[in-house]
DNA sequence: CTGTTAGCGCTTTCAC
DNA sequence: GTGAAAGCGCTAACAG
């Protein structure tokens, strides 16, 4: 592949020129321009962006830490990121964590080698120390859907908790008072703060809780239709579920479908995200609307900011479920 | 951050020891790979991955370019070639030409200046002249889902055609004489191949094709809602409809459920594609399977083999799609 | 406006 | 086993 000496030597000029001439520096004649270009266009040249990024001291790239890119959840934020990353000419570099402690450490560590300059991070398994020293010698890094006490200003999470106490909130203005949770495996925050929305919730309209009626799986729709199925199989009254999330609960949903069990005259259903498949569902999810556009948004902006040491964007640090009616909840029947 | 002098410095070596520690070369003491190691931690050290791949020529990344990670199909895609990446030890950087030529060249650009080992391109958009170059230029870039004439032994298809035809026979067998198709509006070959898989088996079997049984909209849930509203609101006879993919057909089915059309028994849906949310549709969808994971791997591993001049592996240039027979579909009314 | 040159951080001969 | 030094491709003073 051609190099800045190959096209200075085919234009005529010196790799400075070339490189004015790259990077629309306003001292560069109209005359070497033109040769420039029309050099670099017959080598088919193409700028070694690991050259550049080391000279530079800077790599225009903005690295963004997921869980897994194939779960839509996670596709609408790296879609919402990839967007600014776009407008403000970087490029963006992804890393999965898969849920996982070694990987997502990897995935971090991965971005910090390729020195982006700003970091979203959305990483739950490794532990607040290990964050923390990361944190301080990345300027540029910000957490998503996490909170690290000390950094709560590079910090943009929502109420999981508030959430799921909203939605079970719902459920019991409704009537319901035999409410069954479909809970992730996943030991993160996120998983530990929803029940505890739904049990401050029940508790709150002095409902009894009571661990039969909460099953567990994986937060996807193979995990909803076991914890459904459990649910079911355990034979206890139950007019209504709050879920997990919306995978979990189109899972339910299927299950419930194929027992014939009809939703929401025999049983309601609420999810949590508010992605996609909410409204492909029949009869539509309601759910807690997670606003994860906005929030990957201002994650990046603000990563940028930091990163390029300008004003910093206003941001919302904690930001508030909503809940989403459609159609799967109603009267208990 | 720490560089590779800082390291040598504080260890009280020389950078090439440092560089040999971190490279497990075998010709370095146990004593100064302990004290590296310990320099190295205490000082937080992340190798420079741009001054690497300079100084060695090489990046041990794989890039990737696809239409639109946030899409589900595309999100397979990505962790398939996600998961070679990291069993070679490479790391995957993703670029999305969001269905656009600009955006799609742009991707690719951006990969071949990061100086991506390998590189695997899903661009529907960038003529077969302009790929042509790129191939010439890149010889560990592979091209997926996409036949490009000279290149053949590096383009890892499928034929869209077939799966069409394959679709639409299954439910002329079912007995259906009225079938409709909902088309992409996308203008790539794709939709081009899968419309006239559709009127080949129609022509095959002596049914006679309509434009008024064939509706467009984008290929997303909302674009197939659309096409079966259209398709619902032309009154022209119909009980059975084939669709671009399965993101439409999910769409479609939502309409005909909130017009109390019954599918199968009213109308007979089949999808294409058979990713996850054809299981979690109610009743769960017929459809055509698409090997994207299998593709996606082979694709992956053929680019790296190229790469890095190893011996290649033997790869299936052109896949063959094959029916998932699930409940959407029955015989006529 | 242009060219020369000194690095950026790392790998890799080549002597020792 | 180890270090000195050249160089990867590019940018950014600096001098002209």
């Amino acid at each position: 592949m051609a190099t800045i000496k190959d096209v200075a030597r085919l234009a005529g000029v010196s790799v400075a020129t070339v490189s004015r001439v790259i990077n629309h520096s306003p001292k560069a004649s109209e005359s070497s321009r033109l040769a420039v270009n029309q050099a670099m266009e017959q080598l088919q040249y193409h700028p070694n962006a690991n050259a550049r990024a080391l000279a530079q001291q800077s790599t225009e790239t903005l690295g963004l830490v997921v869980g897994d890119v194939s779960d839509p959840f996670f596709g609408a934020m790296v879609k919402a990121v990839d967007e600014v990353a776009g407008q403000t000419g970087n490029f963006l570099l992804i890393g999965n964590g898969y849920h996982n402690e070694q990987k997502e450490r990897q995935a971090i560590e991965q971005l910090m080698r390729h020195r982006c300059a700003a970091l979203v991070v959305h990483a739950k398994k490794v532990p607040d120390d290990d964050l923390e020293v990361l944190m301080k010698q990345v300027p540029g890094m910000v957490l998503l859907n996490r909170l690290l006490k000390g950094f709560e200003a590079r910090c943009i999470a929502l109420d999981d908790r508030y959430g799921a106490w909203l939605a079970t909130r719902h459920l019991i203005q409704q009537g319901h008072t035999q409410i069954g949770f479909i809970c992730s495996t996943h030991t993160i925050s996120d998983a530990e703060e929803r029940l505890q929305g739904y049990y401050d919730a029940l508790k709150e309209h002095g409902l009894p809780s009571n661990d039969r009626l909460v099953a567990w799986g994986e937060p996807d729709e193979v995990g909803g239709e076991q914890a459904m199925t459990e649910l079911l199989g355990r034979g206890k009254p139950l007019s209504a579920v709050a879920c997990y999330n919306d995978s979990m609960a189109a899972g339910a949903l299927a299950v419930l479908s194929d027992n014939g069990v009809n939703v929401p005259e025999a049983m309601s259903l609420i999810g949590f995200d508010d992605v996609l498949v909410s409204r492909y569902v029949r009869p539509r999810l309601t759910t807690v609307r997670y606003p994860i556009v906005t929030m990957a948004q201002q994650a990046a902006q603000l990563a940028l900011a930091l990163a390029n040491g300008t004003p910093l964007p206003e941001v919302t640090n904690m930001f508030s479920p909503t809940l989403v009616r459609r159609h799967s909840v109603s009267g208990p029947g």
